[in-house]
DNA sequence: TTAGTGTGCTACATAAAGTGTAGCAATCGC
DNA sequence: GCGATTGCTACACTTTATGTAGCACACTAA
């Protein structure tokens, strides 16, 4: 299957419905494709800073992503470097509280192992 | 790179920060695994049933993160087949607002789309 | 008891996606 | 002009996902 940018709407990397949230699960369960939104929500920042805050991530598919993402509205390109348009600020919106919930989850996790390790 | 669950406070598919958010992103980043969240909502479905919600994702994949999200505490197996445990129904409700939000975004890439067009 | 159903898988060959290093052309400040 | 930085692209390689087939087990009705 040729990669190709999800858009709701249209099938999606093997599916037939194109529903809505399927086509965004597809943008965002992409490789890095949440971290890129995630450092972006903080400002602008250029190829190779993405990069770097992404742990060195390559720079074939931040490209991809880029693409990616601009073609879906949720990022353009600035005079500062990349940056969230306005739907995707809104998108972060939504996404903010994952920070605090994986903070939870990574004690519930921690917790977790040290009571398996008695 | 070996495949392994990301954990976090461990490194992460490359990552040597083992920041949560990171290893949830890593985690939910991979194919299908919002979708099979997202399917879970509703009840219990047995490993077929997923598939099929799925668009009939392809069962060594859909083994392999069911072991992910269950050893991550989000999916557990019981009497109807996989649930969402606790922690699974508590990042869901982080993820509900991706519907409605997924449905905006569809409407307005298609209004965009038409615009070019004329 | 046997034939049919559905279940949760696993095997395996193939295709697609991601990695990591190298490096290039363009732009910037000096 | 010179070096530094930028946004990339090429390419060989590894990892991840797909899709089909089928197996072992449990249940059910004849």
């Amino acid at each position: 299957m040729a990669e190709r940018t999800p858009v709701p709407g249209q099938p999606v990397r093997g599916s037939k419905t194109g529903k809505p949230i399927m086509a965004l699960f597809d943008l965002l369960g992409r490789s890095w494709a949440l971290g890129i939104i995630w450092q972006l929500s903080d400002g602008p920042l250029t190829f190779r800073q993405i990069q770097t805050a992404c742990e060195n991530m390559s720079p074939t598919i931040l490209n991809r992503r880029i693409k990616e993402l601009t073609a879906s509205g949720l990022v353009a390109r600035g005079d500062q470097g990349y940056q969230l348009t306005t739907q995707g600020a809104d998108l972060f919106v939504l996404l903010k509280p994952f920070g605090a919930w994986s903070k939870d989850w990574a004690d519930g996790l921690a917790a977790h192992r040290a009571q398996e390790e008695r």
